[in-house]
DNA sequence: CTACATGCAAACCGTTTGCACCCTA
DNA sequence: TAGGGTGCAAACGGTTTGCATGTAG
């Protein structure tokens, strides 16, 4: 598992460091988006020697190189980061327990080109975000 | 145009104040969302004695009666406020020249549907944002 | 006259930065 | 051994808060 992040840290320019390996171990692991400070604790849980603003260093690089990816649009006031499994996504966020969901596919693509045309806007991304109450907050309403 | 803001301001059980209604007039006479320092600067450039934390204290009083509404995810950092003209809404923002269009339109009321038969979430809203380059910044580039 | 609004200054919180030291490649 | 990475502390920017004063209803 540590070999596929030194590959990927080394492929692109990064240099190796446990701190580095460690993010996004962190990063992989957990199913879904993680604010910054979330991963500066579990970070500590593990016992490795890592300081916040290092974190905040390690985290723009390895966005920058597309590593990870930033969600600075969900949640009022700080940033949640997750692993690149793949590329244009979605989120359902539970208004209850706050779980994150992430969605794959996109229902906007269409929508996109006719707006295009009804705009003039050359068109190049979106985000969406979908509120709720997940199956099991719903119930304990 | 004040006696407008002056019974918005009653019905909602919030007192009129100077600062109150020049707040809604600002965001009334703006065509797009505004940033809170944006609020701020505009009434000192119509020599209206306010405070910073007053603007703060009022649009938030003023969201929660639902006069105007917070958009949170746009623009990484900071808040923006709009007059309610409507209720649900999209934005459309110009990569070039920044310029927030909303969108009265929703794409997503089929989907949304869908989704919750998948999902078995409840549904309740959601936020999209679309960006790009409008027709002139995209000459431009 | 009383409860809500305001001004001011200080705190807050997530994030960024400058600088000295460290360590990977 | 050179240049990127790290730790620490201090700064930053948007926002919030405590408290005394002011004012709308």
């Amino acid at each position: 598992m540590e070999n596929i992040y030194t590959e990927q840290l080394k492929n692109n320019g990064l240099k190796n460091t446990p701190q580095r390996i460690a993010i996004l171990d962190i990063l992989f692991i957990e199913e879904q988006p993680i604010s910054v400070d979330d991963i500066y604790i579990k970070l500590k849980e593990k016992n490795i020697s890592i300081n916040l603003s290092t974190v905040y260093r390690s985290i723009e690089a390895m966005e920058e190189k597309k590593i990870i990816s930033k969600l600075d649009f969900l949640n009022e006031g700080k940033a949640y980061y997750e692993y690149n499994k793949a590329g244009h996504r979605h989120y359902l966020i539970c208004k209850g327990c706050k779980k994150i969901t992430t969605i794959y596919s996109c229902p906007l693509e269409l929508y996109e080109k006719t707006l295009e045309q009804n705009t003039n806007y050359k068109i190049e991304e979106h985000k969406l975000c979908l509120y709720g109450y997940c199956p099991n907050c719903n119930k304990n309403k």
